[in-house]
DNA sequence: GCAGTGACTAGTA
DNA sequence: ATACTAGCCACTG
């Protein structure tokens, strides 16, 4: 698979998130039409161009959690720019997908 | 070309 | 609830 396509579709999946909803890895995956590239759409979103216009903040893990190194600087950003959204976090830091995952 | 890595997941124990 | 596993595949050195 070559990588200008798979990340573009990528992409364009993500876009489709609305705005106050989230969406996993392995969702994103499955929509635009790879089922098992999790790991792919993690590694294309860590090669988002920030000029590019990418609700990446919007996909998380399976578990709900912020899937960036507590210790790097984008996990506060994301978590900030979902309660902004108002995605409200449980007491142990993580989205509630039963509320707010996207239902295509 | 091979081996290790990683914003992952589903399964099992 | 946590821990470990196999599967996944583009990217990197």
């Amino acid at each position: 698979m070559e990588r200008k396509e798979l990340y573009h579709r990528i992409y364009l999946t993500i876009q489709q998130i609305p705005y106050g909803k989230v969406a996993t890895y392995g969702q994103i995956a499955r929509l635009a039409g790879f089922p098992g590239y999790a790991r792919q759409v993690g590694y294309a979103l860590h090669a988002t161009p920030d000029d590019m216009d990418v609700p990446w903040q919007r996909v998380i893990n399976a578990r709900g959690e912020i899937s960036l190194k507590p210790t790097g600087p984008y996990d506060q950003v994301q978590r900030q720019m979902l309660e902004d959204e108002g995605v409200q976090f449980d007491e142990h830091g993580r989205v509630p997908l039963k509320i707010y995952q996207w239902q295509p």
